[in-house]
RNA sequence: CCUGCUGUAGCUCAAUUGGUAGAGCGCUGGAUUGUGGAUCCAGAGGUUGUGGGUUCGAGACCCACCGGUAGGACCA
């Protein structure tokens, strides 16, 4: 292949690539996460990654464009469009769709997997593929279901040590309800409204005044065209957002008044008292589950509680402080099956960000170890005896111990490097001197490294080789566990 | 997609008003025929993102494109 024909080496944007800890970190807290989900009944689901554009929904991608949103590919067999998943929710609907009748009723599942969208600009924490775990009650009209979101919700934040978090909980009905109190029908300016109320937190409530009348200019200081909503509208939507009240009690309250001419308001107050007893009984607080008028959640198919957990510490970014914000986010979907059988089918259940709170774990330093404990290394002196060095790390393996024989090309001082690199509690050195004796030298690499930060002078330290010992080639195996069983100690210690 | 900032070695960054492309870290080798982490020495590594322009001369100035980044739109 000629120069210029080489293929660049280089991942496609807004995808990852993990390595060893990276990768062990996000296993761990999947199955934590997913643990909490099986106690609270749910049973494991995987899907395809791939679906038909169709069963995916109109929500993302539309007719003159099968790929909009998602990266999606023509099928050669059927002619028809397939598309990557770009959430766990909407190939659930399709599952219950198509096996429905074999399936328990409700349908209680849990899944986590990576998904997939095309975003347009992604960026440090926006992906085109991440990881997803989600819960969902499928076919109960409950909200004792909806209740248990915020359960669940609240108890896989705790069991990943997580004590500084807000489930926040709001109902597209009451939102319904709001429009209906303005008299606004057009969808377009409802859509506005909405996503005013969401940036409530980013633009403050003068920025939402502003947003629903003349506009405003954003913090790049672009224009943002506004509303132009009557001034009576606009007053009512600051008021419906100064619903917010201490208690989740009083905040239903408030609702009431917005909701009174609307029938769908008033459903959905209902529903959100209805969820607070549940919540009462199971000893929520205040604090961690809160009902909040500018939650909104963007997915066009909720329709009736949803909920998101927000992680309301600050970060830094660049010395400003900044709200970490929302790492999941869910909501009750009454039409999601219906699109297939015609019959209603109403679910509801939620979706934790993995990645997101991955970052948000990191940030509050709660990650386990940096770097996990590697293998011991048996290193190669005397290529000459190869097979003597296998049977080293056969005894070693047989005996339960991660190990590894040095499969390099290099020399002594090179291996010594790359048991450093591999993070390796023990090496194994075994050459000349120790055939002839029916010895092994073992070396502590975390007693050696802790001792070189002593030693000043190259001549001792080298002569010296204070960690290590070299035993009876008998006592391999016993005398590695011992270093391990140290070393084990000794990084747990300075982990506490 | 819009706006601003930015692009120099694998990484982090230097380079007076335009005047010979440098350092630290890392990597490789050596001092030490068998020892990672200390110290010293040496070496490799660059068409300064790409293409054009201004100039005797451009890493620097101008234009276009490409990449990165911050904010916004959109999305969650």
């Amino acid at each position: 292949m000629s120069e210029t024909n080489r293929p660049k080496a280089r991942k496609p944007k807004g995808f990852r690539d993990s390595f060893a800890s990276q990768s062990m970190e996000r296993q761990e807290m999947i199955a934590t996460i997913c643990d909490v989900y099986s106690k609270f009944g749910f049973e494991l689901l995987e899907t395809s990654c791939i679906e038909y554009v169709d069963a995916l929904g109109k929500f993302l991608p539309d007719q003159d464009q099968p790929d909009a949103g998602v990266f999606a590919m023509k099928d050669d067999l059927d002619d028809q469009w397939l598309a990557l998943r770009y959430d766990l929710t909407a190939p659930l609907a399709r599952v219950v769709a198509e096996f429905g009748d074999d399936l328990p009723t409700p349908f209680r599942r849990y899944q986590h997997g990576p998904v997939w969208r095309r975003e347009i600009k992604p960026s440090k924490d926006r992906f085109r593929e991440f990881f997803q775990c989600d819960f969902d009650t499928v076919g109960c009209e409950t909200m004792a279901a909806d209740a248990e979101v915020c359960l669940v919700l609240s108890e896989a934040m705790r069991a990943l040590g997580i004590d500084e978090f807000v489930v926040r909980v709001n109902n597209r009905k009451v939102l319904n309800g709001l429009m209906a109190s303005l008299e606004i029908t057009e969808p377009a300016v409802r859509l506005g409204i909405l996503r005013t109320l969401d940036k409530l937190d980013d633009i403050r409530i003068e920025g939402v005044k502003q947003q629903l009348g003349p506009g405003r200019k954003d913090k790049s200081g672009s224009w943002n065209e506004g509303l132009h909503l009557p001034y009576s509208s606009i007053n009512r939507v600051v008021e419906f957002l100064q619903c917010k009240m201490p208690t989740r009690r009083e905040t239903c309250d408030a609702f009431l008044e917005f909701a009174a001419g609307s029938p769908d308001g008033v459903e959905g107050v209902n529903e959100l008292k209805s969820i607070e007893q549940y919540l009462e009984v199971s000893d929520i607080a205040q604090e961690f589950v809160t009902f909040d008028p500018s939650l909104v959640r963007g997915l066009e198919y909720y329709t009736g509680p949803v909920f998101e957990i927000e992680l309301p510490f600050e970060v830094k970014v660049k010395g400003k402080p900044k709200k970490f914000g929302s790492v999941a986010g869910g909501g009750r979907y009454d039409y999601l099956v219906e699109r297939f059988t015609g019959k209603k089918v109403p679910a509801t259940g939620a979706s934790i960000g993995v990645d997101r709170l991955l970052a948000a774990l990191s940030l509050l330093q709660k990650t386990k170890s940096e770097a996990s404990l590697g293998p011991v290394v048996v290193t190669m002196m005397d290529k000459e005896q190869g097979l003597e060095y296998q049977k080293i790390v056969n005894e070693l393996r047989d005996a339960g111990i991660r190990s590894e024989l040095y499969l390099g090309d290099r020399k002594f001082k090179a291996q010594m490097k790359y048991a450093d690199k591999r993070n390796s509690p023990v090496v194994v050195i075994a050459g000349s001197n120790e055939f002839e004796d029916g010895t092994v030298t073992l070396k502590n690499m975390f007693l050696g490294k802790a001792l070189s930060q002593e030693v000043e002078d190259n001549q001792a330290w080298r002569k010296g080789q204070p960690a290590q010992s070299t035993v009876k080639r008998e006592d391999l195996v016993q005398s590695v566990t011992d270093i391990i069983n140290q070393v084990d100690l000794v990084t747990q210690n300075n982990q506490a």
